[in-house]
DNA sequence: TTTAACTGATTAAACGTTTAAGCAATAAGT
DNA sequence: ACTTATTGCTTAAACGTTTAATCAGTTAAA
């Protein structure tokens, strides 16, 4: 065993052991390496006695020693990691789903790694390359606008991949979400019935496809129940300057008398904003105005009343990601597929 | 749960491509693998002359050459990564910190692993171990409980890591974090000045330091303002039933008549459980009721008044142990250092 | 008794890099 | 003209694993 002195200034002891290797085990044992390998990987396939098996365990216990992943990952070709990105790590949408996804990829003894790129193409791209550069099994991946070709070159590269949350119409590729026209339908049509036609629907200046749908089953909703569409009821703010646009807005639709009878948030940043200013304004909820709004975060139970929202399957987006991933990373034959996930609207006090 | 599927026709790769290593680049080029890596990383101390240079580069681009952390990490020993490791990256408090934390980290060219335990001893341990197997270049810690030993091992396998938010006592390590104490004092203070000196402090049943400390605050600020100190005011929840256990104790003390004029809330994910109680309750704040919680989450700004709170500086925070931890790499020999950043009082209405 | 099969181990090549050392060829110094 | 430097490149050894191939014994079969 290796021993050097360094100037430790970590607790009393500073003899620091060299990381014990492999080759280590093998001499204390008394075997060579190869023997050390099959018996800690304790492969079934190979011959090993029961007095080699005692005796590396014993030298690797003693060592503590502890394989070094990155020179397995070499060998092997497998690093058991996957890279997670998405827009905002902050944003608890994000947070919980890579909770969950952090754990059910430690389920499956796979380690993660994540990256926020604010709906940056460039961030994103970087952010891809940086994970491919080391050698990831497989991505996550929650697409920014106009991901189509970088996303198909990472198809080339034999990358495999599973997008979430958003999805691209042009690219074949596996995706687990949800029918945000459907669900966005389903909410709108709740505030209707309960008699608010005068709905405005917040949305964002942008190219995502699932936020453009949202409003689409917005109007389809309005088109439905033969209530009239109104441009200046169809609002998008600039994702940079949420605060701002979400007060002028809300301003403008509210005070002095309200023109509308309900908001319908499409996401939980400007919901989040938007109820803000509904204090602010001591706008009344829900006689005054309905509210209705994406995403479950827990400021929507500290309103003054609980909020109406639409909650997303967070779990089950999370399992069948790593769970598909993973098929396709066993088998790389495995089938583009689609997963439309059940979204459910809780209706609170709000609407 | 599961709605619709969509089968592909063909799978994601018929075709495997290998990837290019430095082999296939040096051989485009008409070169040696060594020449390769030496343009690549553009080396000064070594000798390339321009011609072989352009060569390399032609080849390598034409080629959409990658270089494999994996191979290099194995070759240099460092892998530029860091591993986070938290209670839970789904809390607010933690999962700011870690956006800022990464794209630290990122500035400097290092990527994040982020790990969640739960305050539970042992998937703290597994998964510093995980960390240490795949031999991240340093690490930074929120501890849990009793984790003293376990860290000084780590300490003596000379891996560096910066402890951030919580710190053990016991315990020589570099640490990052907030004056508990003293912003539980002035926290305190601030209520007893707005004439409230019948607080309850609502705080875990725990061993962690930091969190002892803000109860210590608390009694000290009632003892410095005569204010005497009552046990009945001084709840502590377990961890795992925070919202039976909040819910409980409010209503104790504040129905039918309240018997207390202030809550201080120990920790955000506490608040933000008082907060829904008195909601549900109806308690009118601040006219009956004072409130002071601790962090800074969104739900404080929905709440019907802005709930004051106490503000940990996250972005110095998260850029001091990216920063810290970055020099004791470079430099095994840096001492440790205990750093006390500076915690603010916002004052909301709630108070 | 000879050969074949099996058992339990070892040797050595490979994974994709970096980098010290070496080797020609040319330039410079005396 | 002869040594010495300098330049530009290559060779080969490592990093810590895995694993195919091989090898020496032993046992079983012929």
């Amino acid at each position: 065993m290796l021993k050097r002195l360094i100037f430790s200034t970590f607790g009393a002891n500073n003899v620091v052991v060299k990381k014990v290797s492999i080759k280590d085990v093998a001499k204390k044992a008394g075997v060579s390496i190869a023997s050390v390998s099959y018996v800690l990987n304790n492969r079934k396939d190979s011959r090993i006695s029961e007095d080699t098996i005692k005796k590396v365990k014993n030298a690797a216990q003693e060592l503590n020693y502890r394989p070094n992943k990155i020179a397995k990952s070499l060998k092997t070709q497998r690093t058991f990691t996957f890279g997670l990105l998405v827009a905002d790590i902050a944003n608890p949408y994000f947070s919980q789903l890579a909770r969950i996804i952090e754990d059910a990829a430690k389920h499956i003894g796979c380690t993660l790694i994540i990256g926020s790129c604010d709906e940056d193409k460039e961030k994103f791209e970087d952010l891809i390359n940086t994970f491919c550069d080391r050698q990831v099994d497989g991505l996550i991946i929650a697409p920014v606008a106009n991901s189509a070709n970088f996303l198909e070159r990472i198809q080339k590269q034999a990358i495999p991949f599973v997008l979430i949350d958003r999805y691209i119409p042009s690219l074949r590729a596996t995706t687990i979400g949800i029918d945000n026209t459907e669900v966005t339908f389903k909410g709108t049509e709740h505030l209707i019935k309960n008699n608010r036609k005068k709905i405005a629907f917040i949305s964002y200046i942008t190219d995502l496809q699932h936020l453009l749908d949202r409003e689409i089953g917005f109007k389809n909703a309005l088109k439905a129940h033969k209530v009239p569409i109104k441009n200046s009821r169809l609002i998008k703010v600039d994702k940079d300057f949420i605060d701002r646009d979400i007060d002028k807005n809300l301003k403008q639709l509210l005070t002095p008398n309200p023109v509308i009878d309900a908001l319908f948030f499409s996401s939980n940043k400007l919901a989040v904003a938007g109820l803000k200013t509904l204090v602010k304004l001591g706008i009344e909820v829900p006689e005054k105005i309905g509210v209705l709004a994406f995403d479950e975060v827990e400021a929507y139970k500290v309103f003054k009343v609980p909020v109406s929202h639409i909650k997303q399957p967070l779990y089950e987006i999370g399992v069948q990601a790593v769970t598909q991933l993973e098929k396709m990373i066993k088998d790389p034959q495995t089938k583009f597929q689609k997963t439309t996930l059940e979204a459910s609207l809780i209706v609170g006090a709000s609407s």
